[in-house]
DNA sequence: GCAATTTTTGACCGATTGGACAAACGTTAG
DNA sequence: CTAACGTTTGTCCAATCGGTCAAAAATTGC
């Protein structure tokens, strides 16, 4: 039964799929969707192209099922946001939990950057629905925030992209980022390094002026 | 004569390859290297396929060709960067001359984003080379910006990974921010906004305490 | 106007690609 | 043991890929 591709029925199932998944991982993240071939990725998971295709009815399955799961783990950081307790803290974490995603997910992270530059041609419907819903909803605590003279009055839209941006350039821009550094600096040193900076930029910057 | 691919000669010769450069950004920008065709490219340009393996000797000789380009105007705004004019205005400016290249010249930082996700095959000896030289040496000259206490003191390094990061952002992720921003809001207006933010946050978040 | 040179094209090639398929193999319930 | 079901593989295919080549067409120098 090519059942499989469809619902995962079986204890082999279950465990083959999820190693073609983090076998797509990496070649995707690296090659991106037309880039990546399918005999890598079966290569990648120690299985022949057929096997592959038995699990999964095409290389699309694959990356759209990348896509899903990713954004459920990519968006959890800006969905824990909340206005109960104080803002620049919150914000602060916000910062700092993205950062751990860049240096802990930098594969997840690729993945997304590939997509998007292609011009998002498969989550374009989730961007404008569900993320800009979010977003939308986050701005307007944001802006809570800002009414009650707890940070400084900003665009918040701007705000969230400037924290995706540079959060997010340490996974995409890796090669740069470790290119202008050098070998020194190198491992743990450079995400402290990373998280200190971020967290001044965006304290100091955001702060009232009295 | 094969010759065109080294030393243009005629005046067909600059106009065409011109053309077929104009031609390959757009399809490079958009697809990646890999997912780029020479067809697509050859197509966008108006010509056939072997018209335009005549100029160019290969793919990878016109992406290559591209590349090189780039990187002259990429980094013309680092390299104005100096330390005989006031700190703030100097960065306030090159923050803001970022941010339009990235509105004007969006397709050549995908180009470039589009390199150094796959693992920037083609420009790592660049990147380790002129371009760290080239960091060194204004991270030096920030680093004097703040021990005579004219901004903040923090790392340099990641505060020009920070500029870089956020305004490149509005030319690589541009879909997903016109996904989340919506129809309003469109055009110059977003521009504006975005520098607005950007000159605030990197302003106020290195003004030195008092 | 004509010959030399440059430019353009149609036809073609081998390699790689995503995917189909049936047959073989393994596993398991009765 | 065996029939039914799940898994794996070798083989094959049509489409597309980057690139070649020789010959036709256009241009240029004289």
């Amino acid at each position: 039964m090519d059942q499989a591709a469809r619902k995962p029925r079986t204890r082999i199932q279950i465990e083959k799929r999820e190693l073609i998944l983090e076998a797509a991982l990496e070649i995707f993240a690296q090659h991106g969707f037309r880039g990546a071939t399918i005999d890598q990725i079966a290569d990648a998971a120690g299985m022949s192209k057929p096997n592959l295709l038995y699990y999964f009815k095409s290389k699309d399955d694959i990356h759209r099922t990348l896509i899903q799961r990713l954004l459920d783990t990519w968006l959890a950081p800006l969905r824990e946001i909340d206005d109960i307790g104080d803002p620049v803290t919150e914000l602060r974490s916000y910062i700092r939990r993205k950062l751990e995603m860049a240096r802990d997910y930098p594969r997840e992270s690729r993945l997304f950057a590939n997509e998007i530059l292609q011009g998002a041609p498969r989550v374009l419907p989730m961007l404008e629905g569900e993320l800009k819903t979010l977003v939308d909803e986050k701005v307007e605590i944001i802006r809570g925030w800002m009414r009650a003279g707890k940070i400084a009055r900003t665009d918040p839209y701007h705000l969230i992209f400037a924290i995706w941006a540079t959060t997010q350039h340490y996974a995409d821009f890796d090669v740069q980022v470790r290119a202008v550094l050098g070998p020194a600096r190198d491992g743990e040193g450079r995400f402290e390094d990373a998280a200190r900076f971020l967290e001044q930029l965006f304290v100091e910057g955001l702060r009232v002026k009295g």
